[in-house]
This record gives C-alpha cells, structure tokens and sequence, in this order.
DNA sequence: CACCTTTTCCC
DNA sequence: CGGGAAAAGGT
C-alpha cells in the first residue's frame, strides 16, 4: 500500500507545501483518466491514447488555465490541489439496506499532530484567486482510477445525496474544503454493473457537455460505457476505494471546467473485509514460554490468509525502542480456517536470562504491513538453564573453598568436583558411588564421613558466601540460597553429632526439607549442579536405605522429582544411583512429564537416557499432558541420540501426538531433522504415508516447511516411498493471494489443474510456489510406485499437454531402437505390465508411451526429465523441440 | 446437502 | 454507533 501511494500523485503531494511542483509530469505518464474519464483505452492500457480521454489531459487543462485564469497563473504558476487531511484508512463500508439511522460517517486519518475536533478529509486549492469548486468522486485504488461502483453520499437530513460532491472554495474559507458527513454504501454484486453505468453515463454526457452544451449521449457512447462497465466489473476491488479530488470552475453554460489534475487519497479498506480487515489475536491459549523457544502456542484471530500473514515477537527497552524481533515459526498448514493458528515461540535473544522477560506479540500481515494490537508475552528462564548459569557465576572463591572445606575429609570425596569433570573423574565418581551404594554406606565409613567434615571452615564460609549471595528469580530467601543444600548437610551432621543415636530419623526429616518452591536438598543441590552435595545426600540417603525410596521420590511443586533433574545432566551415574536408591522414573510432573521426557530433550543427557531404558518397568510410551510419547519429543528436539535408543529399546515409531497425530517423522520434518528422519525411514518400519488430524502427510509437511533442509528432506521421503499425490483434508480455496488489487471473484486461475476436481492440496499444490521442489515431487514421483495409483483420480483430466500421433510415432521410433522403452518403463516400474510387450506388434513403445499419456499424470517435460536421467539422450532432445513449439 | 460469501437485520 | 449474527445466495 505503501508503494501504491507513492505513485500517485496525491502521494507525492501530501504535506508538501512547495507551490512550484507541478504533477504535470507525473499525469502524463499516469494516464490520463483520472476519475473522470470513462474511455481508457480498452486494453486496459496507458489512456493517453485514447482519443476519447480528453476531460483532463495535460493540452486540455493547459488551454483551461489560459484562456480562464491566464493572468493568474503567469503569477502563480499553475493551480493545483493539496490534499491537508486524507480519510481514514479503515472505514466500514455499509450496504443501502443498512444506511437507515445514523452510522458514522467517514473521518480523517488521525494524523498524529493537528488533533482536529472535526477532523475530516480536507483539500486545499492552490495558485488560483478566483471561486472555484472542489469535486470529491469515489474511484477504484488501482492505478486507472476509474469510477467506483461504491456510492460516496453525503447525508443532508434525512437523505442521502451521491457523489460527485462539489464544495466551493475562495479566499473566503482559505480555498479549503472540507468534506463532512460522507459514507460508503457498498454496492450490492448484482447491482455494480448498473451502479458504474450510471457514474460513467454521468461523466460522460458532462464531458460532451464542453464541447456543446446541448450534447447528450449518443448510441455509439452508451456502447462504449456498457463495454467498459462490463470490463470494470469483473476487475473491481470491492474491498477498498480512493477519493479523488479536482478543482473546476463553471463556465458561462454552467459547465464544470477542470483547472487542475486530480488528485488522489490515501486508499480507504472496508473494515469489515477479511482482506483489508482488522488484524486481532483474539485469544491465546498461554502466554509464557521457555526463553528457549520452541513451545507450541495456539491462537484464535479474526480472519487472516494463510499465505499473508507473520508472528512478531518483538521486545521494548524503557524508551520504547525495539530492540530484538523474531518471529513465531510455523507453516500455512497451521493456519487453521483463518481464524486460528499453532505456532512455536522462537527462542528468546537470551538463554541465559534468570529473571522472566516480557515481550509482546502480535499479527503482521506482510502485504501491507499492518498489524494487530500487540499482547503480552513473557519468556521465563530456562530450567535447564539454572545449573549452568549458577555454575559459571558461582565460580567464586567461596565455592572453590567450600570445595576444600568438604575435601579434607573422606577420602573417597577428594576429587575437584566442580571442575569439568574428565572422564578419569567421571568414573572415579561413578566408582565411588557404586561402591558407596553397595556398601550401603557402612557405619564405620558414615562415622568417618561425618566426624572429619570441617564445619569450622565450611560455616566460614557461609557468612563470606552471603555478600555475593545470587538470587534466584528476584525472590531470594533464607530457603531460597544457594547455600540451601548444603547447609542442610551442615545442620544434618552438626544434630547427628549432638545425637548420634538418632542419626537415621534426624537424616530423614532433614532430607524432607523443602524451599519455597517445594525443592528438597536433593531436588536443589541437582538444580545447582552442586555435584559435591549430591554425592553427600546420596550418601546419607544410602544410609537410611529403608527410607531412601520416599525421600528420593519427593515431587516439588512442579511434581519433579530428583530424578527429572538428574537426567538431563551428564552424570548418568547420579541417574544410577538414584534409580539404585528407589526412584521411579515413572512418576510424572504437573505437565505429565516423566524423567524420560525430559531428558530427551538434553544434549548431555544420552547416557543418562540409557540408564533410564535399562530400567525394566520403565514405560516408554507415556503421553505427556501435551499428548508427545518421549520418542516424539525426540524428534522435536532433533536429539539423535535420543531417537536412537527409543527405537532400540522398542519405542513404537508409528504412535501419534494426541494433540496433532503427528508421527515422530512428522515432527523430525518439522523441525527440519534431516538426520532423523532419515533414522527413521532407514532402520524403522514408520509409515511414511501417515496423515496426522489435517490429513497431512510428512511430505506435506516437508514441502512448506522453510530453510535450507527442505529439499533435501523431500527428497529423502520421496525416496522411501512418500506418495505426492496424497490430499489433506484442507478444503479453502488457497488462491487467495497477499497482493493488493485482488479481488476473489476475479481469480480465474486455471494454471492449477490439480487443484480443481478434488479436494484437499496434495503435495504438488503446496509446493507451487516452490519451483525446484516442485521439481524434486514431481520428478522422483513419476518414478516411485505412488505414480501408479492415484491415476484413477486423474483421468478426467484431459487438458493433459501431450504429443500428437506424429510425434508419438517419431519418439518412438527413437526409443524403439535403442530399446530405452524398457529402461522407461523399469524406471516407472510398470515392468509387469509389459513383460510381454516385445512379442506383441508394432512398437512396444508406442503402447508405453499411450499408457503414459492415458494413465498418468506425466507430463511431457517430466518424461523429458526422466528420459534425460535414465541417458535416452536423443529422446529427451526430441521432447524438449515439442515443448519449445507449444510455447 | 454442506459449506462459503454476501446481504440484511438487529441490538 | 459498532458489533454480531441470521438469512439469503452460490457453488
């Protein structure tokens, strides 16, 4: 819309306060139809040419000013109009049945300085002295500017007078005109054609009326009206109009002169139209997400257009100033009937972020660049964030002496644990631990454990840590610290001291203590990556070996347990071990997540998934809340290794996503996981063929998801057998294109030929505006066994651009002799049905070639490319000479 | 008949 | 008024 008013002249004129432009230049190449010449060639082309455009051609209007206002304009220069305050661009268009009572009428655009009460579309003359009269017409917003079929009417009591509507200027009002109390009655369709004969009738009969005042129309006029209503009807944007504004005078006959161009507003959209209406998310179904993105997120919106329409995420600093974009990543088949949409949030600009961060998100339609009201949306830390990000900042000295303070006692716990461990330390911990559990922890050891630990240094430390005391999520307190778990181990050993003979009850109920978020020590100290603490609570829980079932089972207020903490870290013997002391890694969070859900997701937690599989009362195939089986949110989060053991341990590829019936392949396409989904098309029995609840196959999928992968992705399917032809249960029209002037009735596109006779898109019609992967479908296609079967739905379909019975006598006669039919027809995998052509007559070929052309769906420059690829080189040459003739 | 769009109606 | 929705029309 932008660009559009640039080439108006309106455009240019609009705020410009500079008397010496002159539009004249402009009109020229504009054409000169303006809002008042009907007769613009009747190939819709430049109008100039046109020998009946005259009313305001650049010669007309220069003999008008010369002979009228001659002696102004040596002064002034030429007069032309200005416009000071254009209409708002959104405006409800009303149909005739609904303009009774009052509606409001059509207002200024709020300009963001002069904050006029009466603020309506105004126009200013320029360079002339005498009275004159200012016309307003309604046109169309296409370049022609050729007469609305829309009524512009302006209310006068209780009626409702029609366009053009004439205000005089003089010095008197400033030759200013404002234009009050105008509406816009939408034209019904049946009534357009008559409703533009009318307005063309009109201008014309004024037009003759220039040359002879007593002119009225003759036949040969009233023809040419007809034929252009006719043509204007079929290209009409109902949805949006222009006003267009001239300067006349009256002459002696009381004939309406021109003395400057038109000029022409900003466009004005009818508000209730799903093409130019308001953008709205009308409701969201959350509105946090981890700051690493990727969560679904669904929306109900007013109406929007699949291939029209973006997620901002934007972020304001204090001055309102954006300062980070991104959008929400999702396809065209997500847009559900054009009033809902699924999206995934994309990661927030900091993963690291320990506070929420809010953000807003709205609509934006690219076309014109308008967008929705923006909501909140808030992205929260991560909680696979937390132990790194405490790690890294609590590489302090206190930590490193905290270390020393546990370090002087057993000599089991002598390794330098917050380090990164190598994997001699790995396993050294591995061993102690294995061998701290099998020991279960005997008493001569625990006593040790507990008598040499130096709490003097260790509590030493605690008052120095305070200063530098992190606070987590802004809310620190006592229970809250970094220092929670370990003081914990503190408290617990000091009581075991004072009373020994209750050192198992005393460990019990220290180990229930919980934070304010429901965390035990455990829980905290595996948040914290605090390896050293974990290792000590293990070991007093090893301790109390009856109680260590309950104590390792506690849910925090999330309903995580250790366990789901413990497995998306890289100690998988901390897994181990809490498996050894009782957890079940069945027990699922608030969000129905187990412990093997989560750790799918993480990088580092491959061995720790292992672990989990071993487990033999595991199940693998649990939903989460969400509806996703651990092996699906694998393949969301492209963790290869991840798939890889689910599949090993029996993981059944072919279960759906209760939200979507999505297959793990859907969703590895989705997420453009090339190596695993060709994981799974390799080494597993998954249904390439499956339709989730749109009835879209992983190619679909494929086809409209964007980046680089795409193709390569396609073409992986294709090759296991992805069938093209499959339709999904999509039943919109999907030719509503984003570009400006269209308009749905006009759409007569019949370049689609599959997309007519049955419903659904199958993966050819999602891919048309994708050339070279259309290309990809196509070709490997026609090769595949899915080419067979879906003829039948085809054959009807006669349109098919062939050769003639030369050419398919020509073509063979080549394929004939070097026996390329049979490659042709191997590589179509129709070998059966010819075996025995060779004994038959004529040219084997021949009899190919017609069940090509009746059976399939090849065209001819498919063939080209298959003959190219299967070396029938002379052939493939021969096709491509037809194609060029039919070109 | 099912499903959209357009037009009319109503609060 | 602005918004919503039923009725009428079209495929």
């Amino acid at each position: 819309m932008a660009m559009r008013s640039m080439l108006t002249s309106s455009g240019i004129m609009d705020n410009e306060a500079d008397p010496s432009y002159f539009p004249f230049n402009d009109l020229t190449l504009m054409g000169s139809t303006g809002g008042l010449s009907p007769y613009s060639g009747s190939q819709g082309n430049m109008s100039i040419t046109s020998p009946m455009s005259t009313s305001s051609s650049p010669m007309h209007i220069t003999d008008n000013y010369i002979n009228l206002t001659n002696a102004s304009v040596q002064v002034l220069g030429e007069p032309y109009i200005n416009i000071l305050v254009h209409p708002m661009d959104k405006f409800r268009f009303r149909y005739k049945s609904e303009m009774v009572g009052t509606h409001g009428s059509l207002l200024g655009a709020s300009n963001g300085r002069r904050r006029n009460k009466n603020n309506v579309p105004t126009v200013q003359l320029h360079n002339f002295l005498d009275k004159a009269i200012i016309r307003c017409t309604l046109v169309t917003t296409d370049d022609e500017h050729t007469p609305h079929a829309h009524r512009l009417v302006k209310r006068m009591g209780t009626t409702d007078i029609d366009d053009p509507h004439d205000i005089e200027v003089s010095s008197a009002n400033d030759f200013t005109a404002e234009f009050h109390s105008m509406g816009i009655i939408h034209t019904a369709r049946k009534n357009i054609k008559d409703e533009i004969v009318r307005k063309l009738r009109a201008e014309v009969l004024e037009e003759r009326k220039r040359s002879n005042f007593n002119a009225t129309l003759s036949l040969r006029d009233d023809a040419q009206i007809k034929a252009d209503a006719e043509r204007y009807q079929k290209i009409i944007n109902l949805n949006t109009v222009t006003l267009c504004f001239q300067a006349f005078i009256k002459d002696q006959h009381n004939v309406m002169r021109s003395i400057t161009t038109p000029v022409y507003s900003n466009p004005i959209n009818n508000l209730k139209s799903a093409l130019t209406g308001e953008l709205k998310i009308c409701r969201i179904d959350k509105y946090t997400s981890s700051c690493e993105g990727g969560e679904e997120v669904f929306i109900l919106v007013e109406k929007v257009s699949k291939k029209n329409i973006k997620i901002k995420f934007f972020e304001l600093n204090d001055d309102d100033i954006e300062v980070w974009t991104d959008y929400g990543r999702f396809s065209e088949l997500d847009v559900h009937h054009q009033y809902a949409m699924v999206f995934r949030t994309p990661p927030y600009k900091d993963l690291y972020i320990t506070s929420p961060r809010e953000v807003f998100i709205q609509l934006e339609r690219p076309s014109d660049s308008d967008c929705s009201e923006p909501i909140k949306f808030t992205y929260k830390p991560s909680d696979r964030m937390i132990g790194r990000k405490r790690t890294r900042v609590s590489h302090s000295n206190s930590e490193e002496l905290a270390q020393m303070a546990f370090n002087l006692d057993t000599p089991l716990m002598n390794t330098p644990l917050m380090n990164v461990p190598s994997n001699n330390d790995s396993t050294e911990i591995s061993k102690e631990i294995k061998k701290m559990l099998e020991d279960k922890c005997s008493s001569s050891e625990f006593k040790e454990f507990v008598d040499h630990i130096n709490l003097d240094l260790y509590e030493n430390l605690l008052a120095q840590s305070e200063e530098n005391k992190l606070t987590y999520d802004g809310a620190p307190s006592k229970k809250d610290n970094e220092m929670f778990a370990k003081n914990v181990i503190i408290d617990t050993i000091k009581r075991i001291k004072a009373n020994p003979d209750k050192s198992k009850d005393i460990i019990v109920n220290m180990l229930k203590d919980r934070t304010t978020y429901g965390d035990s020590p455990l829980h905290y100290a595996l948040r914290y990556g605090q390896k050293d603490v974990i290792k000590r609570i293990l070991m007093l829980m090893s301790f109390v070996r009856t109680k260590s079932e309950e104590l390792v089972n506690i849910q925090n207020s999330s309903g995580k347990t250790p366990l789901h903490y413990a497995v998306s870290q890289e100690h998988a013997e901390i897994t181990n071990a809490l498996l050894i002391l009782g957890a079940d890694p069945n027990i699922s969070d608030h969000y129905g997540q187990m412990p093997l859900h989560r750790a799918v997701k993480f990088p580092e937690a491959k061995a720790s998934i292992d672990v989990l599989l071993a487990e033999e009362k595991i199940n693998i195939e649990t939903n989460t809340d969400l509806g996703w089986t651990p092996l699906q949110l694998a393949a969301e989060a492209g963790s290869y290794y991840a798939v890889c053991s689910l599949i090993k341990a029996g993981a059944d590829v072919n279960n759906t996503d209760m939200s979507y019936g999505r297959t793990a392949l859907h969703i590895a396409v989705e997420g453009g996981h090339k190596d695993i989904v060709e994981l799974l098309l390799k080494n597993t029995k998954i249904d390439v063929n499956k339709r989730n609840f749109s009835g879209n196959t992983a190619l679909h999928t494929a086809v409209v998801t964007p980046g680089m992968k795409a193709k390569e992705i396609c073409a992986l399917l294709l090759k296991y057998g992805a069938d093209p032809y499959i339709r999904n249960f999509n039943r919109e029209p999907s030719n509503i294109e984003g570009d400006q002037v269209q308009n749905i009735k006009t759409e007569i596109h019949s370049d689609d030929e599959n997309m007519k006779e049955s419903i659904g898109q199958s993966s050819f019609d999602l891919a048309s505006n994708k050339p070279d992967i259309l290309q990809l479908v196509s070709n490997q296609n026609d090769t595949s066994l899915g080419a067979i079967k879906c003829k039948e739905e085809n054959i009807d379909d006669t349109q098919k651009v062939w050769m003639d019975a030369v050419q398919e006598k020509q073509l063979a006669d080549i394929l004939d002799e070097t026996k390329g039919w049979k490659k042709l027809a191997r590589h179509l995998n129709f070998e059966n049905l010819f075996n025995n052509f060779e004994e038959s007559s004529s040219s084997s070929t021949l009899l190919l070639l017609n069940y090509i052309a009746i059976q399939t769906n090849i065209s001819l420059s498919d063939l080209q490319n298959i003959l190219q690829s299967i070396g029938e080189e002379s052939a493939a040459v021969y096709i491509g000479q037809i194609l060029s003739v039919l070109s």
